[in-house]
DNA sequence: TTGTAAGCGTTATCAT
DNA sequence: ATGATAACGCTTACAA
């Protein structure tokens, strides 16, 4: 390796250099510069010679050296509260998709686990001059992180929740969950209980917050009663949602015919505890979630779906745009939901046949 | 800022420089290194003056140019051929996890649905130059890559999943498979059916061939027959698993009394789908996995532990140990798995109540 | 078309 | 305990 002295490299990097190429081809370091990365003004015999060269000896740049020189990093974070559940897992490949293609990197920062830990994530070694964009999944912001990433001033989009004053993409929430609330009370149900999501610790509030009040006013206009002790909640997981609807089903008084879930997770939740609790789906309840999670077509959930990997992709494409100096590039965009009816829900008994006493004589289900 | 000329900055990179904060802390840069650092030959008061200072200028090392410095990133790599499957995100979890508390960032390579342009991210921008060090998650590598990896020497672990000449951590797949097929035999069933695994893309092959293996030998010590017509195959997924299922009940001939799928998911589709077929789990069929799914539980599903976060945990620790200078710190390892009994499995009926109705030819044994 | 050389912000080696 | 200063490998005006 050509080096000013000859004494062995100090960190311990071994490699080929920018320099070894050059004095291989008998050019410059400014020629093979801008060989390797297609620049025009080389001649095509150089460059071509330049390629060969390079490639032979295995030349790959310096990330560090070039990031030094160019002041980007060529590198993206993906800040996540969790990287193991569904909307987030296939955000992140969606961003993938999109930062690959695009010869970016992809550095992941996930807030899972360390809590308390949060605020150093977000001051030191990370974020700050390590990547060029930031695309944050799905979270609160305090009004000091906020602050903080914009004194970064780095394009920065949001994807699947609101956040003050920044760019974000995602669904339309209210309209995803009255779409839900609506497809219930078409079918004739009255009783309808409501599993919202709350997770105060890292999760968007917003998110939830707008689900709840879809389902109110809708139940307002469709003038159904919303019983406060059929209001449950969850912590977005399956497991919350087995036990909101234990809570729920084993509370004395009339149960409802129908819940509406804040996401799939829960919503199979529900499903899966109502099996082993002996209460039939969708005869005796009708589940409806949100998401269209991998397992809700197995499992037949009727849900609205949403597609976290297209949203995270367009907001990739979105920085990257702006990177490329495309100015405005990032803008809120909302992203698109559907109604998907599958087995998991129908009319309530009631309205189907009225006849049908709570004997055990139907159908052969298979009840755990 | 603090530059040799006064022009703006080239690359467009804002940010307080070490010299900025050398400058209002009247010392030299390599002082400031120093303290900021938390390396011996700094005076109390000097350094703490200079955090001070650093701290209220929001200096923070610029990583392109320490790492061109030192040689190393501080970041480590991932590399995974999902991040959307239980396994996968899990671990991508268990490595955070690790790296978070050392101070290390994680750069995350998905090969999902790049398919073939696989090659270019072993050689290009990726992998090298960019990290300190390699975690491999579960996947095949082929000769060149393994070989292309090595030459860059640099501190590579492999997580689930034997690659040649590679170190390792997983579970023992052998006795995993062993013990869940014994589970079966156990309860007394006779005709056991096989999910393997098959994903010819980018998993390691090695994990299903073991698993089979052991299912046929423990199969043949217990003198049961093994069936090629119900040998049938997934890819590892809830869809892969319910397709399989079809494929095996829609057969004309005997059905199996139990199943042993390769993975949690895979059992899950079947679970599912033997519901939507009306066939009972476990009356008519039981059902055994391996994983321990997040959803197992929720399920009931019978399976083998592991847990992909605590291995891939302990890989990291291995690469940064060994990063830290303790050689030899990267060593094959065995994680562990256990049995995990819930309801998806339970003796054959036959064994239960031979009384049973339907085609006479019901006892073991006999018929083709 | 190609080369020269001045940075980029740190770290590390010597002196002091 | 502190300070000069030479790398680190690459990019990019500016010259030639």
């Amino acid at each position: 390796m050509a080096r000013t002295t000859d004494r062995a490299p100090r960190g311990g990097h071994s490699g080929v250099s920018i320099e070894d190429v050059a004095a291989a081809a008998g050019v410059s370091t400014a020629t093979v510069s801008r060989a390797v990365r297609g620049l025009p003004r080389v001649s095509p015999a150089t460059r071509e010679k330049i390629l060969g060269i390079a490639d032979a000896l295995g030349y790959v740049a310096s990330s560090s050296a070039s990031g030094l020189a160019t002041g980007r990093t060529r590198t993206i974070g993906v800040l996540a509260p969790f990287v193991s559940r569904w909307f987030f897992s296939k955000a992140i490949e969606g961003a993938d998709r999109e930062l690959h293609a695009r010869q970016y990197n992809l550095s992941l920062f996930n807030l899972g686990g360390h809590g308390s830990n949060r605020e150093r994530l977000f001051s030191k070694t990370m974020v700050y001059k390590q990547i060029d964009a930031l695309l944050v999944l799905c979270m609160a912001l305090s009004h000091e992180e906020i602050e903080h990433l914009q004194k970064i001033d780095i394009p920065l989009v949001v994807v699947g929740g609101h956040v003050e004053e920044c760019p974000y993409i995602g669904i339309d929430d209210y309209a995803a969950a009255s779409i839900a609330v609506r497809h219930l009370i078409g079918l004739g149900h009255t009783d309808i209980a409501l599993l919202h999501g709350d997770d105060e610790t890292d999760l968007n509030f917003d998110v939830p917050r707008v689900r709840i009040r879809a389902f109110q006013d809708v139940m307002a206009e469709a003038g159904r009663d919303v019983r406060p002790e059929w209001d449950t909640w969850g912590d977005f997981t399956v497991r919350g949602g087995q036990v909101a609807f234990g809570r729920l089903w084993n509370q004395p008084g009339k149960k409802p015919t129908a819940i509406f879930c804040a996401s799939d997770e829960m919503a199979m939740g529900v499903v899966f505890e109502s099996k082993r609790m002996g209460v039939r789906v969708p005869e005796d309840l009708s589940v409806i979630g949100i998401d269209d999670h991998d397992f809700s077509d197995a499992v037949g959930l009727t849900t609205v779906g949403q597609r976290p990997d297209e949203q995270a992709e367009l907001g990739t494409r979105m920085l990257l745009d702006e990177l490329d100096g495309i100015a405005g590039a990032v803008r809120s965009t909302v992203a698109p939901h559907r109604l998907i009816v599958r087995s998991t829900t129908a009319p309530p008994r009631s309205a189907a046949s009225a006849a049908q006493a709570r004997h055990p004589g139907d159908q052969p289900r298979s009840v755990d």
